[in-house]
DNA sequence: GGACGCCTGTATAACGTTGTAAAAGTCCAG
DNA sequence: CTGGACTTTTACAACGTTATACAGGCGTCC
């Protein structure tokens, strides 16, 4: 059987607390006993049992991190920085995946999946605002990504609109004048992704036409979801000389349709996409990508779920804003100043 | 503060064990009672304290995963898999990455990094043997990947030097008589990789060289280490007509530099990967790729690991075959019968 | 009709840890 | 050498759950 703290006291022929002391680092032990209980629990090879700890102390000393799909490398990098993180404060994450179902995320949210944890961390895609109104769970929530919800928990995000909008400025500073955008998603009441108003802005800005004609629904946000937009796209008869996607596997998905159709990538369409992830430096035709800073949001991400342990207090929520910034490569890659020219 | 049992029994007016009894689904409740009770339970909400249950019942409901690196799709695909694998058997799975690195992965195997766990999951890259022999941890551990161990744990793993020699085999099939291999570790002490195995076995049989020269090792295992490793190849002055990829970002990043320096992809050079992950189907050129069984492995894994918390009898260590397949796309396309002829 | 067994429900004692309060020990001033 | 102030260590009670053992109630079998 596992050794206990009382096993330990015996073997020291001290009392249980005495050992509890050593192993806390309590104040007032004196060198002398410290070091012969440490002897004790070296000899016997004592480790805490968390169970007991987190019984007495109401904590687990777990936070969960509930993302859409793990597949995304976006979220694996996310997910690895949320991990580090953590571990520098002592801190375990629990990791989970909803798929992006509305369902899941309510399970989740609700604290129905993971129910060991002292905080959460989710990145919702279908979650509506209701959902979460009755939240009968009293863990810590800090929200994450693109959604914008007017609730009272924290959120971390990038500027999504001026991301957008930096993505189809550059296209335009490239000559291109006819933007389409693939991702916006399917069947959500209000369209109202900040990518796609970013976009839509950045174009209106500049007398361009930003018609529904030009957005690509989708069901998902996968490279087959990418292609299947962007043939949707094409077989409309409109002739797009950019496209600006969701993220990056679909603006890969997206290239490889535009590849199958002998359409060149940048010469006859520009692509950028989101996120940046690694797969998109690798590719035939590097991808110009928003790069959002991974890093900051999964440390900022699991701060925030930790400070709102510590007390009652319950401070203002607040809107952290991660930086980001725009990575060109060859998938928008010259004719810069040849714009005005048609490619015919 | 939260509602416990005490207070549902307060409630209900019966004692503790009886709601506990209800709460557990035990047989001998009666209708009535139960349904009293769950009423209570209801109104008041009550949620089980789990980690008062598991210090009384000294086990936790969760399982580590230990990944080397959550970016590459394969281990997202594969944790995803084990996740609703484990959520079958009401387990929760605690995501972790090592890095492939072996201190990390020691710290893993010894459990320091998640010790809430009753179950470990870990997919090694750079652990030795002898790590493992002084294993103090008690909980089971099941082993997963390529490497090969000597030790009493189970192992669950696709065949990987027939995998290796079917791939080489199909590129043989095509007229390929050079096959370089990218991916080998550098500084393993013995190059007992079993997909370099295979690939050797494969070309020895055949009669066509494996040497050294056709072999790239690299430091990770990632586009960039691909790429790199590619690059040392041509640079060698080899001219294979033939590359196979320790894993598909390795073949992905190899098929990049292979792009820009104008060598086409089947023609000039095929390019089998490993793992097939979505990404290959996307790229330019669609990557030929063996495919394990991802959902399969991360099933029985679980399952493994799960099957050895039962009893004490500790049955026989299990070395579990998952299955694969070679999935053939354009980077090893056609040219069938045009062996024999130089390309010029 | 009484003894026996089965079915329900209850009291109590763990599981291993930490917080509280009090006991024991130490030190110094008077 | 005694009293007081302070430091170190201890005993005990929680935290919320489940296992064990047992007490009643009821039916059943001779």
């Amino acid at each position: 059987m596992r050794v206990s703290l009382k096993d330990v006291a015996a073997h020291a022929g001290v009392s249980i607390k005495t050992v509890s002391n050593v192993v806390n680092n309590y104040q007032h032990v004196t060198p002398a006993m410290r070091e012969r209980v440490q002897r004790s629990i070296d000899v016997l090879g004592y480790r805490p049992n968390l169970a007991a700890r987190h019984l007495r102390k109401g904590r687990t000393g777990i936070i969960a991190l509930a993302l859409p799909e793990l597949g995304n490398p976006y979220f694996a990098e996310l997910a690895a920085a949320g991990i580090d993180a953590a571990a520098a404060h002592d801190y375990i994450v629990l990791l989970d995946h909803t798929g992006g179902h509305r369902e899941q995320e309510i399970l989740v949210s609700q604290g129905f999946r993971a129910r060991v944890i002292d905080g959460l961390i989710l990145s919702p895609i279908e979650l509506e605002t209701e959902d979460l109104l009755d939240r009968a769970e009293n863990v810590p929530l800090v929200l994450l990504g693109e959604r914008d919800y007017d609730l009272p928990y924290d959120h971390i995000a990038i500027d999504n609109v001026a991301a957008a909008r930096d993505a189809v400025r550059h296209l335009n500073g490239l000559g291109r004048r006819e933007v389409a955008f693939i991702g916006a998603r399917r069947g959500r009441s209000e369209p109202a992704q900040l990518r796609v108003r970013g976009w839509r802005e950045e174009l209106t800005a500049a007398g361009l036409p930003a018609d529904d004609g030009l957005v690509a629904a989708t069901d998902g946000w996968g490279h087959a979801d990418g292609a299947a937009a962007m043939n949707r796209i094409l077989e409309s008869g409109r002739r797009p000389d950019a496209v600006f996607a969701y993220n990056d596997p679909m603006a890969i998905g997206a290239m490889r349709v535009l590849h199958e159709r002998g359409l060149r990538v940048p010469e006859d369409i520009a692509v950028v996409g989101f996120d940046d992830v690694v797969e998109g430096r690798f590719g035939a035709v590097t991808l110009t990508s928003v790069s959002p800073d991974k890093e900051a949001i999964g440390r900022l991400a699991v701060e925030s779920v930790l400070a709102r342990l510590g007390g009652n207090e319950m401070p203002e929520p607040r809107r952290v804003r991660a930086d980001h910034r725009l990575v060109e490569r060859e998938s928008t890659l010259g004719r810069a100043a040849a714009n005005g020219g048609g490619r015919g």
